[in-house]
DNA sequence: ATGATATGAAAGCAATACTATTATTTTTGC
DNA sequence: GCAAAAATAATAGTATTGCTTTCATATCAT
């Protein structure tokens, strides 16, 4: 799996970016740095002129890639949503049973990040803390609507179907599967955020990681 | 209950505000039209500049209240989550019956929400939209430990627990209540939410509202 | 070598997020 | 009813943000 994936470009919307970071070394050094950036100093502090300091570059040149930071968090996310498709995929295709294919997958998109090597520019643990602490500013905006009829959130929703789409392989009655879907990701995004800030909140820890329980829930959910 | 609730007064830490807006006119007009406004323009376009030229006040004198409007925020959906907490508490502390208790809870916290004319300067339906569109965005930060420290956060972290003990009550060996009552609220917001912007990912609409799923969910997996 | 493209440096601009000062109005305590 | 205190308003000022523009320079492709 490795190898397989170590070819493969992550396709984000080219609505997104004025020009793929990914075309050039500036590009990737702007990706790079800020995911660290972001990471350290939170997405409200960040600002192009930082990054362009960080990575001696201009505001300017990083302006030329991404029209704003919102952009570049959308681009970021994207990113990572796509990232954990391949994972998904990957690790669940050949999978016959209904049930241990929704087990694997929801294991996929719940655990706890490891580093992937195949793209060395992107620090996928430190992505995924941005995923958890900013991605829902992504999406709570006013421009939402306009942006998702641009296509901006087509592998999130994507990544929700085929859940939903194994939720009702395994129990075609439950009467609602998007729901439940929705609810695996984003809950499980939010009892990440809860156990490292707000553990009288969660019943996680970092030995009783969220996907246990959403793994419990999802199953007791769906046998009753 | 209307005339019970007529009297009470949602108490909200005194550290998220200067000066207690509830102590005058003034401050009642900045509770009032700053609902209107984030619910008009947002909360990323939303300034105290703004909101004085609508209640024909000055930006100075919003900032003898508020020293931000983050703090704003904080203040905004603790009394949402304050007011609700009367409502769930009102209607279900006369109830024995465990599963029944929590049952009307579940539908009191994820129900639609309608005006409270008890309280004429605040206008709950859209405070609930601001709460469903904007309130994570008040714990989504890097000052998130300090201000949980300070107490920010008491209200909701309170309800959560409300809810911890109504679902340990009707299954006493479920071993994530503290998560799954989280999850309830959060959960609850999210699919208002997607139902708004994001249909496909959510099996809620106007006709079969998120409050269906979530006590649907809840008692599945409590049952099994 | 030359033209195109990418990057960098600098300046500029309107808006934001405040703070400080001073003036005016309103409240209240006697 | 009046003086003192408190609250509010008006104005101005500052640093930073979130950009855009212009121009210079480096690099790259043919």
């Amino acid at each position: 799996m490795e190898r397989l994936l170590q070819s493969i470009k992550i396709a984000i919307n080219e609505k997104v970016f004025l020009k793929d970071p990914d075309s050039s070394e500036l590009g990737k050094r702007i990706i790079e740095n800020s995911i660290l950036l972001i990471d350290e100093i939170g997405f409200e502090g960040f600002t192009f002129k930082k990054l362009g300091e960080r990575i001696g570059s201009n505001e300017s040149s990083i302006y030329r890639y991404f029209e704003n930071k919102h952009k570049l968090l959308v681009y970021l996310t994207s990113w990572y949503w796509g990232w954990l498709e391949y994972q998904l995929v990957f690790a669940t295709n050949s999978i016959g049973d209904p049930a241990e294919k929704l087990k694997q997958a929801i294991s996929i998109v719940s655990k706890t990040t490891v580093q992937d090597h195949s793209y060395s520019h992107i620090n996928e643990v430190l992505l995924n803390k941005i995923v958890v602490n900013e991605s829902s500013k992504s999406f709570l905006t006013k421009e939402v609507d306009e942006e998702n009829k641009q296509g901006y959130f087509v592998i999130y929703k994507r990544m929700v179907n085929r859940l939903e789409e194994m939720i009702t392989a395994v129990n075609p009655s439950y009467p609602y599967a998007p729901s439940l879907a929705s609810t695996i990701l984003e809950g499980t995004l939010h009892q990440h955020f809860l156990k490292d800030h707000f553990p009288s909140l969660t019943s996680c820890t970092t030995k009783n990681p969220p996907s246990e329980f959403i793994s419990d829930l999802v199953f007791r959910v769906l046998k009753a």
